[in-house]
DNA sequence: CAGTGGTCTAGACCACCGG
DNA sequence: CGGTGGTCTAGACCACTGT
């Protein structure tokens, strides 16, 4: 963990002290509810301007990490705030986020015709437009945790096998990695379903168990949708956490 | 709709220019997918620096009614973006973005005792602070949409009553009118439940029914916890929206 | 190449807080 | 009062897109 700002470094300046400042957060050098060091005294510890070092502290604030009161000072949050919330992640990032160790078993991948409510969603025009449907079963300390069903929209030429899914890599990574896809935002929607008789089997839940359904439509850095994706979550294992600001 | 930024306005100039930018688009004087005029147009145009338009239009990023490409523009969002997603709102101003008339039926209101895991989410310590529990049956266009369990945790003096609550105001209005309290933030939990026989008679749902269980808690804008709420929304009527980045 | 957004600087004045 | 964060300026250089 780098603890000075080098002006040389390809990552912008802002985004090295986030590093740092979160090193410091971490590791507990600063702690919960204690005033981190003044904006002008970063700018002296860090030699960077002091709109380089409000940049910083700005994001870090709006991701939970720092409260700020004016005349007072920059605080750090207390643990319960400090979760990366409403950050985009993949089921096998959310998963370690939570201290669990994902898993995934393919249950088909195929490349197929969309239905005409994910060709919507995936703001598909072209008739012969195909797309591939990835089913998995998703595990989390290798009990069942979700049901996912994804609709990839790649472009000609660009594939996925079975083996590319059995890499245990997030498929975000395996996208960003393999097409240069990054995925950099999402619209998700949560609602309540009950098991059917097939997903309860696969989730080893009984027929008719309340379950969480949650359809995501994913965008790319480009701006276009890349992935209309369902996952069904186990009723009783499954929490979702959200921030809100006005 | 002011069309300029005045210096003497107690607004800060970037809030005047995103309120300004915001007419433009919801006007339709900018189209989605079409290019805003530059930066330093911008600047020429409302005669603030570049710095000052460019925290307004990060916010509107943020916010998701603009999008930047970099070297070639920033431009309006498409209409699907632009919904005001992860803002935090009370249930009578949720209801009201989803074009649903919001009504309440009062089922009970007291001072009391909070229990020991409300007291642990509001921060409490004092043995003796009271709190006030209101519960509401939430309709929407007149049929039963949620069950609202909500702990206030107001200081000495401050008093809400039933007439409070009659007033078919948004409870957040309430406290920043009377106390001059702001909710500002709020972390959510969402699961899935089922209905008791209790909550299943009074939402008009076969017991067992699958519900969504929001849980929330509340900060004003002294970060201090100010509301502990639970929601139990009716499974077939409710829909969580959230946009994620990354 | 000219034009765009992205990063950064050094400075200024203000509003708020605490002693 | 001095120190804090909040707002704002005028300028600079960079990285990226299109032609």
């Amino acid at each position: 963990m780098p603890s000075t700002v080098d002006p040389n470094n390809i990552l912008p300046r802002y985004y090295q002290l986030i590093n740092i400042i979160k090193g410091q957060i971490d590791s507990k050098k600063w702690k919960p509810h204690e005033p981190i060091p003044s904006e002008r005294q970063l700018e002296e510890i860090y030699n960077v301007s002091r709109t380089t070092i409000r940049q910083a502290l700005d994001i870090l604030t709006r991701q939970g990490y720092l409260y700020r009161e004016h005349g007072r000072g920059t605080f750090v949050s207390p643990q319960k705030l400090q979760k990366g919330i409403n950050e985009l992640t993949s089921f096998t990032e959310d998963m370690l986020k939570r201290g669990l160790k994902p898993a995934s078993k393919n249950l088909n991948l195929e490349l197929i015709e969309p239905p005409a409510d994910v060709a919507a969603m995936l703001d598909i025009h072209d008739k012969n437009q195909k797309v591939y449907k990835i089913e998995r079963l998703r595990l989390a300390d290798n009990q069942p945790m979700g049901l996912q069903t994804s609709y990839l929209l790649l472009s000609e030429g660009q594939e996925i096998t079975e083996a590319d899914l059995g890499t245990s890599k997030s498929l975000y990574r395996l996208l960003q990695e393999k097409f240069n896809l990054i995925p950099t935002e999402a619209d998700e929607t949560l609602e309540v379903t009950v098991a059917s008789e097939q997903e309860a089997q696969l989730l080893q839940v009984p027929e008719g168990s309340p379950l969480l359904l949650s359809e995501r439509i994913l965008f790319s850095q480009f701006r276009r949708p890349l992935e209309f994706v369902k996952i069904l979550y186990r009723g009783d294992r499954y929490k979702y956490y959200a921030r809100l600001t006005r």
